[in-house]
DNA sequence: CGATTTTTTGACAGTATTCAACGGGGGTGG
DNA sequence: CCACCCCCGTTGAATACTGTCAAAAAATCG
């Protein structure tokens, strides 16, 4: 039977019995491909699903008035991506692919049965979105208040630790598929601030650098750098209701 | 028989039926006082339940191991609170009363029972929650890719629509009982440079002040200032089950 | 291999912070 | 009821950090 990605991640968090796993693997629908650089979902394009990524990075973003863009999230492989934007009929962020992707859909009329039929796993997905808001603050503590050294090292540390949650092979080095652009609009800064400051990490001696790959030389003085609050490991789904009986 | 302020609220949105009603309402339990500037929930402290705003304003913060704080978000009236910690079994933020306040608690297990009887309200809330993930989002790119008095204008915008959304008067000027170091925490910004940019504000005339008030007196153009963008009352429910037969 | 994008570096400008001092208002205790 | 004190708001001057502009080197793409 097909492990979906979904119930992979779920499976990460909770015990599913045969039942669940099945209905998570209904939900994905069609497999979709995005080249990188491309865009999968504009913003205010019109919205009926949502994505979990299955290969790749995505990243989601904003665009201001005055033409300044926010990166608002990173999406690594089995994480949800577009799901923001349930409340809405029309998407509030761009999702834009930063290495070429493959997604799987999800309706949103599916996500609808799936609390119905499964209320443990809508309260699962529930508190995992708590979770991600959690994380957004903090990138919102670190983008408010860090210096620009403090915030290229958070958003290094936080896709390290996420990869090595989700089992990638970090031992060479992590892979960085985005531009100092980008990381400038993911922390608040300017390109060429970004290439100061991750210069200055390396003289430090806290991070090396090659051809795309960042190896983190001194994890834990980073960590201290960048005013990290490593919440991993600690998500408590003890008071989610039992499995169900098959 | 008792409106609960959570009823109150999620009718907003959908149209609730009997049952539904006595569930939300026997999900608020104790009512609880705050005074002013006293700490409801500590970072760190064990945490069972999650609140709902009766009266008054929360504000749930952060504190960075450099010692800095950063304002996460201001729970107003009819609202949530500490429903991000859901995931964890101690809170990650802080929540402060900003004015006097009363709150309802609401137990974690309560809210199981709530996704298993009432799916749709279920969805219902994880809906939500995703609206004030895009809020926090919004936060992100004020603080991440808009100038000091963009930020403070921000700040202000935000405040008023959400009184405005949840009827309280507004005629005689927003109450903004946060001192100035709060609103820089909540913004990125230092005391000092919060009371400048509210000056300047006030000197272009986009705002006027006076005892702990404040009065937009041009919202449009406080709007386009903080390069706010509106999301309100687009928010989308149809796509939710259908209400129970009773 | 040529064109384009991205990275890198320097000099300079501008915005926000820091430090410091003063005034005002509200709450507390006498 | 008044005086005092403390916190908050306000303002100025100097400093520090980050942004802007520009140009060249390096990497990537087709």
């Amino acid at each position: 039977m097909y492990q979906s990605c979904l119930a992979e991640r779920l499976g990460r968090y909770l015990h599913l019995v045969e039942s669940e796993r099945r209905a998570l693997a209904q939900l994905e629908e069609t497999e979709r491909r995005v080249p990188r650089g491309s865009v999968l979902r504009a913003e205010q394009a019109s919205m009926r699903e949502i994505y979990v990524v299955q290969n790749g990075w995505l990243y989601s973003s904003m665009l201001l008035a005055d033409g300044n863009r926010q990166i608002l999230s990173l999406h690594l492989p089995g994480e949800f991506a577009g799901d923001t934007d349930l409340p809405w009929s029309n998407a509030t962020f761009t999702l834009t692919a930063a290495t070429d992707v493959t997604v799987r859909t999800i309706d949103r009329l599916a996500l609808r049965e799936l609390f119905e039929r499964h209320p443990r796993l809508g309260l699962l997905l529930h508190t995992l979105a708590q979770a991600e808001r959690v994380a957004l603050a903090d990138r919102l503590a670190s983008v408010g208040r860090t210096s620009a050294k403090a915030r290229v090292a958070a958003l290094l540390v936080d896709v390290l630790r996420r990869l090595r949650a989700s089992m990638e092979p970090i031992e060479n080095g992590i892979p960085l598929p985005l531009t100092q652009e980008e990381i400038g609009d993911a922390t608040g800064l300017t390109a060429v601030h970004v290439n100061r400051m991750m210069r200055r990490l390396a003289d430090e001696g806290l991070i090396s650098r090659a051809n795309g790959r960042v190896r983190v030389l001194d994890e834990h003085r980073l960590a201290t750098v960048a005013n990290h609050i490593d919440r991993s490991g600690t998500i408590d789904t003890g008071w989610l209701p039992p499995a169900p009986r098959l």
